[in-house]
DNA sequence: TATAGTGTAATAGTAATCTATTACACTATT
DNA sequence: AATAGTGTAATAGATTACTATTACACTATA
């Protein structure tokens, strides 16, 4: 995985695992890779991925079991709530970093708009 | 200025300086504030304002002029440029940022209309 | 020429992040 | 009981970012 070396990697690896669960890529209950097996297929230590999850523990998106392993929560609303937060965390950060160059919000669906047919048109992957 | 505590604080000077010219707070060939006064007004070391600064110069967004100050570059070229990618990148951010939620263009311009209509109806500054 | 206002450079100390490593605790299975 | 697979904890070292501080170089002006 490649990591954006401005931001902490602990940070990102959780960022990763909220999208793994919001796309059901880890469904509620399942239990997730071990966690020095997370660190070989991330290519980090076995502390990083242990803050990660601490701090995912923390928030009752993942329920510890000693011994068996980490689970995705069965809990619905927290999922639910995991993916509003998620998004809506994205679009504000636009919002707001494009409000602080005087972009108007019709300027910005545009903006979006014209971006997405770009993506159409070539795909340069 | 409040910083978020996960990205370095250069680089988000860097970015401020970036939106302070795109507006236009600072024009073109505008000497801007001396960087012991950034760093009171910023609240953060010199050399701080200083790491920020020799990056943009690098970049051709300011020329430096020793004994005298820090100036916006009167290159258009470069300055239309700036406009495009900070705004380019953003667009991005928030499309990578979806497409890995599995959220489709047009989902993606729901969101956002959704979010604009939010801060519409109600105004929570 | 002295002084004030610029940028530039270097050093030292602190804090946060990450790595490497070792050890321990709990669970399930052989 | 032993073993393998889990999570948990602690230490030490490297690196980066930031601060504090001091010093120096150039420009303009009193």
């Amino acid at each position: 995985m490649k990591f954006d070396d401005k931001i902490p990697i602990y940070y990102q690896i959780k960022q990763y695992i909220y999208r793994e669960i919001i796309i059901e890529e880890l469904k509620p209950g399942q239990q997730i890779p071990a966690i020095r097996q997370l660190a070989v297929s991330l290519t980090v230590n076995v502390n990083t991925i242990q803050r990660a999850l601490s701090e995912l523990i923390d928030e009752g998106v993942l329920v510890t079991q000693r011994g068996k392993g980490n689970f995705v929560t069965t809990n619905t609303r927290t999922l639910v709530k995991l993916k509003n937060d998620v998004v809506e965390a994205q679009v504000r950060e636009l919002y707001d970093q494009l409000s602080a160059l005087n972009i108007s919000p019709d300027e910005m669906l545009l903006y979006l708009k014209t971006y997405i047919n770009s993506r159409k048109e070539v795909h340069h992957d």
